[in-house]
DNA sequence: GATCAATAGTTGACATGACAATGATTGTTG
DNA sequence: CAACAATCATTGTCATGTCAACTATTGATC
């Protein structure tokens, strides 16, 4: 077995220099998304909000004025929720959100936008759509549709039976880390 | 896909309609990317790896027993120095690599894959390669083709003039972090 | 040959994300 | 109603990424 180990392991230091096209077609994915995010992030950084900040306002907005619980948010985003507590206590912090305990069920902690973290988003919305990031000019609209028919279809090769949560515009969501299951499924509260 | 696509799109036509075709492939990419990350670290998950972790063994590998210099590691994963210092700390701790200062530039570190990294390596390529993430069933290769074709042209319209690098059949790599520029001068290395 | 700038890498401080465990509250069941 | 389970949210701890500052070393300049 080590002879055999150690030849492969010289095999594999010469190779891979091409894959399959399944792998190029991963990279490709991988490596937009990181660039849309990079300038999406610059983007927001002279307002000193990251991505999931950002997130969470337009969810918060979307929400209205009744604001929305801690967990309710976090299926939203797909996201953990203590990295929705601790995301919410940065915002409070920076005065874009307001928290208050339900009174019917004081577990329940809900989370409203601000007034000043609506001027942050109306402020944002504008400066987004009119990057490069979200204009794409220079690819064809129908280009654009036939690539996100593609996109659903890899998601779809990838993980099949996982319906796209909602989210309303949100920029970028986070991953469901391990073994993504709906967890949306059982929402009664009153 | 004609499914999943008018799924997506009811889905958030509910809360708030895109405004645009081009805002649907932003968000696609994203939650595409998303969906193929998560795949890849379940993956790697059981090994005890990440995905920077195993970036920088694969890039290692390709390196050969030569090794590789830390900000050359950096360079190629397009990832801060600082981090890379740090995973390294870790894979060395781990016993996957090992570092020794060169002896002609003392300022110099090398890092080495070692015969462990090598086998966890070659005991993890298969499985990659293997899973849903990397083979795509149900999706035609003509279609990837197009579609690699239609992510590239959309990096190019994000970010002209950035000739992505080719990043040894890395899976999944970092962003250029903050503002295209804000730290590349130190990158100048030839 | 001493001084100074540039380079390679590291460390410190902080933000973030994940998993596990815990606290507080509510609902359920005997 | 008392004990128990379930739920919502939070905190603890760790891994990681980023920026700024620092050390060590090298090379260049006078």
């Amino acid at each position: 077995m080590n002879a055999a180990l150690s030849q492969l392991q010289a095999e594999i230091q010469q190779s891979s220099p091409f894959p399959s096209v399944q792998e190029e077609a991963v990279l490709s994915i991988l490596r937009t998304a990181d660039l849309i995010r990079t300038a999406i992030a610059n983007l927001l950084a002279p307002a000193a909000i990251t991505m999931q900040q950002y997130n969470v306002l337009r969810i918060l907005r979307g929400a209205g004025s009744a604001g929305l619980p801690t967990l309710a948010i976090g299926d939203r985003m797909i996201e953990s929720a203590p990295g929705i507590t601790r995301l919410l206590d940065r915002m409070e912090a920076k005065g874009w959100v307001s928290r208050e305990r339900c009174k019917l069920d004081r577990r329940v902690v809900y989370a409203r936008i601000s007034g000043e973290g609506l001027r942050l988003l109306a402020g944002l919305d504008e400066p987004l759509r009119a990057s490069t990031v979200l204009s794409l000019t220079g690819v064809e609209e129908s280009a654009l549709g036939q690539m996100i028919q593609l996109l659903a279809s890899v998601r779809q090769s990838i993980h099949p039976g996982a319906a796209a949560p909602t989210c309303e515009g949100v920029i970028g969501e986070a991953s469901p880390t391990k073994s993504n299951q709906t967890s949306s499924s059982r929402r009664k509260h009153s």
